[in-house]
RNA sequence: UGGGGUGUCGCCAAGCGGUAAGGCACGGGGUUUUGGAUCCCGCACUGCGAAGGUUCGAAUCCUUCCACCCCAGCCA
């Protein structure tokens, strides 16, 4: 994490260049998604970035759609992909912008490089431009079209735009140097023909579409953009962004810097859309938004907050190493924002019955219950007390180990918010499993405390059998086993685990979305598959669990 | 084997010639009506991919080497 004095390396180029008084000190970047899948914490790194370098120079950033290619892109992943950048908590204001918007400039630039013999139209199949284009270590060789005319391209360009070329059949080609040891410099595609698949904006009213490598510069240069944001693997694109601004330099006003930082990896999961959409159709998950998915839509669902995403964000910094992150910083995040502002509650999740004996039959108390230790301004709420409760199943041990503070014959423990027990009784099945067990209570002890201030090792929750109510609990574990996940095989089978627990009732009208603190399990929030008589709960991120550790040394 | 990048603690990441920030993870302790939270302490003892060199002084400059990542879509 960066302390306020220092600033990452592109903060470090912005700074230096208002310090050279470039683009009148003026700070605009641009997220710019390509509408053909749904956004993930990868994205959100990205967005985090552009949207707060603005903010803390004083600039825009605009959110962009870069929707050059019909055949892969959707209205619906537009809709979507807004919704989750403002969920995040940020604003573009009118800056919504598409790359289609362009798409009559971005023709006439075209024309422009035509008639500066710095294009050709190219009519190579594919794989005869794959041929032309050599290897890594021999250079390529020009196109047979390569010194076609200016005013024959003119002619082919305005035949290609009216539709006079089949598919596949011609392109539109930059003319810069085939021998050049960037591949991307050797005659790169600039315009494609795309029939029979109308675009999600601008219908059938082209059937030529501009290529990324093309367009992102132009587009860039239009609106302004001062620095222009984007991944490693577009670093050996930049002398390509760059030709093509300095070749038009008559036609846009300005000359965008593109830095490029390194994309995130998380440890557990993956990030490529390939790879999420296969998990989504092979129907290992529900869909883009499973909890499971380290998508924006899957997170929310999950009950990530965007105030905890934006401090990962923060927290993982900015360069250009290739790294991927532990998701413990990810779910470190989150549980200090969810520690909070959740309300606890009591949710008892494997029941393990509990009759305390020396309690009357048919009285019950209700007792005082503070929603959140951190926060004394969310209240308190009144719990249902009772002869018989449920204590979760793991809490008690007939022969218990070392350093186990829970229940076991003769250990007394303390009831959260309720009364000290003691173990008297416990009742099993034939095959010798623990069903029951009988307790005793003090008196003495309500609220959870005692005059001789006698110590008890442990607390556990517990509810109420009477008024308890039941709901669907959904256990999450991380996708892949495997910290580096490469193949399917990597997948964790028991990555979601339902069970049926027992919440305090004044959980019975919690909304979708709702945030709360199972009391000693974790943060949980209501799923939309809620019903009214059923309630669903997905497990946001488990509490911190140091008992765990002990008894795995313990072993 | 061409080009472009990157290598600082288990994982991120500061450092920009003056003697290795911070976070996560991990370990120890205090406190605690969540084995939660919180607080304190420890955590790169000539070490910054390696080897040489320049310098009073090098993670920072120079040289050579090594490792890893990206590029041969009419995808972005």
């Amino acid at each position: 994490m960066k302390t306020p004095e220092s600033f990452n390396f592109i903060e470090d180029i912005i700074n230096q260049d208002i310090v050279l008084n470039k683009n009148n000190k003026r700070v605009e970047t641009r997220f710019p998604p390509e509408p053909n899948g749904h956004l993930h914490i990868g994205h959100a790194k990205s967005i985090c970035l552009n949207f707060g370098l603005a903010a803390k120079y004083n600039g825009v950033c605009h959110l962009r759609f870069d929707d050059t290619n019909p055949t892969k892109e959707e209205a619906e992943y537009v809709e979507a992909i807004k919704r989750d950048v403002k969920w995040l908590g940020f604003d573009w204001g009118k800056h919504l912008y598409y790359t289609s918007d362009y798409f009559d400039k971005l023709y006439v630039c075209a024309l422009e490089l035509i008639k500066k013999h710095k294009a050709f139209v190219c009519h190579l199949s594919p794989d005869e431009i794959r041929q032309y284009r050599g290897t890594l270590t021999h250079t390529g060789q020009n196109s047979p079209y390569r010194e076609c005319s200016i005013d024959e391209n003119l002619k082919l360009f305005e035949g290609m735009r009216m539709g006079e070329f089949e598919e596949g059949s011609c392109v539109l080609r930059a003319r810069i140097d085939m021998s050049s040891p960037n591949l991307n410099m050797r005659d790169p595609v600039l315009y494609r023909i795309i029939k029979n698949t109308p675009h999600h904006r601008t219908g059938t009213m082209w059937c030529i579409y501009p290529s990324y490598d093309y367009s992102h510069p132009i587009s860039d240069a239009i609106e302004g953009i001062t620095h222009s944001i984007c991944t490693l693997e577009f670093e050996d694109h930049r002398p390509l962004y760059d030709w093509i601004l300095n070749e038009l330099s008559s036609f846009v006003c300005c000359h965008p810097k593109q830095i490029e930082f390194a994309r995130l990896n998380l440890t557990n999961t993956v990030m490529s859309k390939r790879k999420l959409l296969e998990l989504v159709a092979v129907g290992y998950v529900t869909g883009w938004d499973d909890p499971r998915m380290p998508t924006i839509s899957g997170l929310r669902r999950r009950g990530y907050t965007p105030e905890a995403i934006r401090k990962f964000c923060e927290a993982i910094g900015v360069a250009k190493a290739n790294s991927v992150v532990d998701i413990a910083l990810l779910e470190h995040c989150l549980r200090e924002d969810l520690n909070l502002r959740s309300p606890r509650v009591m949710a008892v999740l494997n029941p393990l019955r509990v009759v305390i004996d020396n309690y009357p039959e048919d009285k019950h108390e209700e007792l005082d219950a503070e929603n959140n230790p951190e926060d004394p301004d969310m209240g308190s709420r009144k719990i249902l007390f009772g002869r018989v409760i449920y204590i979760e199943q793991n809490d008690f041990c007939e022969q218990p180990p070392k350093k186990f503070f829970r229940l076991s014959p003769g250990q007394e423990v303390r009831l959260k918010h309720a009364y000290y027990i003691k173990c008297a009784a416990v009742i099993k099945d034939e095959e010798g499993k623990v069903v029951e067990i009988h307790c005793t209570y003090d008196p003495e002890t309500k609220g959870g405390w005692s005059k001789d201030s006698r110590k008890v090792l442990g607390t556990l929750h517990w509810v109420s059998a009477e008024h308890a109510i039941p709901a669907e609990v959904r256990l999450y574990s991380s996708l892949f086993i495997k910290p580096n996940p490469k193949e399917a095989e990597d997948l964790n089978p028991n990555s979601l685990i339902k069970c049926t627990a027992l919440v305090e009732p004044c959980l019975a009208k919690a909304s979708v979305g709702s945030q709360y603190q199972f009391l000693r399990h974790g943060y949980f929030c209501v799923d939309i598959d809620s019903a009214p008589d059923m309630l669903v709960f997905n497990q946001t991120v488990a509490l911190r669990d140091s008992w765990a550790k002990t008894q795995k040394e313990i072993q």
